[in-house]
DNA sequence: AATTGCATGGCAAGCGATTGCCAAAAGTTG
DNA sequence: CAACTTTTGGCAATCGCTTGCCATGCAATT
């Protein structure tokens, strides 16, 4: 009933800039009890007046709410969290921050949760199921549910974190963890389309982490897919899924006498470009390369990269969607288990005609032509 | 002591998988009290013994640790938190995560920060003062400090904000918080020594976000320094620093007739670049451009860009350092209230000697040569 | 031998919320 | 108007851990 704004002629309560004093900033920030004191209810009231809206008296919560706001109240998480064991935050793991792959997840990912009231913790595994392993037993309590990017565990132990951690996984499959898959064989065979109806006779996989699950499926639908159309099948790796893995790929490329690769991802695409270029191998004259995500930098490198794109961003957003519904059953939607994303070939500069040399001698670097 | 994957045979406590049973897990995780009865001593004892080594007997200390490790106890971060004050996060605020320049202050920081036991907590600002605040303000009391990356906020704000709350700040100069900058002046000095050398004598600034304090010292020392060589100085922008922009830029400084473009990042360089290309514009022999950060995918685009490189991952590291030894002086390094990061040009092939062509008249797409 | 001092561990009071349970107030119904 | 149901708000017990303070035991000092 009295208006609220009346504790202070004008000055915010809080936050006050520590000015002339030179000790450290007091004005010890508001608790709910600050807030129940100021509106005249009990702190029970208050709590449900914030998160609970329907519990309290329009009124009174609009009172409160006043109260909280001209305090410039903001509820410890910390607190909440033990009382509650709710602690509103949802992990990301991901093996390897700094790959644009993740970024787009991360992204996705970030935007959902936000807007269902969550705060993300981003987690970098590096690459490790140790680490993987390690960060889910730690954060047990302190984060509501987990969404493992690519994860390298294995089987077992996935299943085994998923008995006990709300979770799901993204680009890896699980008998037991909801999922989000991106429709790798559809990927690949488009990929191998593109690449038949330029002529390629002989092609080749070039391998990512063998821990990574959707490295195993591209290799296996790569392999059927291309011995159904009578294709030479080569493959090569692994390679860790990074640029400077490309020279090594590259070379190995070269060798098979595969006159296209597909490349586990665009990062490894990515480096054997550089690599073949250094080398005067043409690409896609002498040899064509397909990458695939179509991360930041596969439209600008030289020549651009032909990739296998998915909804990346959307994966993240569905991942989210699945988890909440997980967390709270109320959100619906159901207990989805599998999303897949669909996948299309991007087509840019780096696959062309097959060249019409025999497919078993590639060019060598210096050789005389 | 004991082997850290024994968790298999004989049973861990926790994390039992949910096997056959219907309900959700059981087995309630361990807590402090567990461990202090399964030890035979008091909670504090074991709180003690887990988090101030010397203050208990090593012998009690070892069996504790013994018990806790059999028990799979981890400390609850929340209720450690509510009671100590200190949550041990850290929060890292960038503008715009999917810009690759963050990329390895995020790795950075995150390295640092785990070897000291903190967590990092990455917050996507949007580019947004209004958000940046906001995160500031609702996670006040859920991180013990914070770094903000090319902060958006104003002088004013920065200084209320680093009032009440421990803070450094990269690349974003401030007279009240702890700073680490790159160091711009002899950045863009470099780059212009570097055109100036090549024979250019008209050259243009491609301006980058306005209220970015490095797009200002940036244009500052561009302006300054080029009009002290003699030489036709331009400014164009501002651009959103994204790969998008990269249209607009280009256009607007093929117009100028400047042969040489300084970029205020990376980001937009390469942008311009493709531009440039689809506009038959050649990159250097036309006009050279010079990025800046040297990130992801400078080196692999087409033409390779020249670029003004820093340690930003170092910046990062500097940065925890700087921030730790404000939460705890007990860091000591002093209280370091800036550190300037070194900067070295990185020369590729976005950059040659000036056309000898009047520089006016820059070539038009499509015009007869 | 008495005193002092230190190392060690227990007690118990919080930290700031949430929430089950209960009581008072308000609204319904016959 | 009585009996009953619903709303609404308060009490107080947690949640799991930290930490100030105190008690004890033992070694060192005088």
């Amino acid at each position: 009933m009295s208006p609220v704004k009346n504790d202070s002629s004008d000055g915010a309560p809080t936050a006050r800039v520590v000015g002339s004093g030179d000790g450290p900033p007091v004005d010890r920030v508001p608790t709910i009890k600050d807030v129940a004191e100021l509106a005249g209810v009990a702190t029970s009231t208050v709590s449900r007046a914030l998160s609970n809206p329907g519990r309290v008296n329009p009124r009174t919560r609009a009172r409160i709410e006043q109260v909280a706001a001209a305090l410039n109240y903001v509820p410890s998480s910390q607190a909440r969290g033990l009382s509650s064991g709710r602690t509103n935050v949802v992990a990301l793991l991901v093996p390897d921050i700094t790959n644009p792959f993740y970024f787009d997840i991360i992204r996705g990912t970030q935007r959902q949760l936000k807007a269902a009231g969550y705060t993300q913790l981003l987690v970098d595994t590096e690459e490790s199921p140790e680490m993987e392993l390690d960060a889910l037993q730690k954060m047990r309590k302190s984060a509501d549910g987990f969404i493992l990017a690519a994860s390298r565990l294995t089987d077992a132990q996935l299943a085994e974190v998923s008995g006990t951690h709300p979770l799901v996984t993204i680009n890896r499959a699980s008998a037991v963890a909801p999922t989000v898959v991106i429709d790798t064989p559809s990927a690949i065979i488009q990929a191998l389309d593109h690449l038949a109806s330029l002529g390629h006779h002989s092609v080749c996989y070039v391998s990512g982490p063998p821990t990574s699950w959707s490295n195993q499926m591209r290799w296996k639908v790569f392999q059927e897919d291309s011995r159904n159309r009578g294709m030479e099948t080569h493959c090569i790796g692994p390679f860790v899924p990074k640029t400077t893995s490309g020279a090594a790929a590259a070379d190995a490329a070269v060798r098979t006498g595969a006159t296209a690769c597909i490349v586990f991802n665009d990062l490894l695409a990515i480096g054997m470009l550089q690599r073949l270029r250094e080398r005067g191998i043409r690409v896609p004259d002498d040899i064509s390369i397909v990458g695939s995500d179509d991360i930041f930098g596969a439209d600008f490198c030289n020549p651009p990269l032909t990739t296998i794109a998915s909804p990346i961003e959307e994966a993240g957003r569905v991942a989210v969607s699945m988890l909440l519904s997980q967390l709270n059953p109320i959100y619906g939607g159901g207990n989805r288990k599998l999303a897949v994303m669909p996948t299309h070939l991007t087509v840019r500069s780096s696959t062309g005609p097959a060249p019409l040399s025999a497919h078993n001698a590639a060019p060598a670097a210096g050789a005389p032509a």
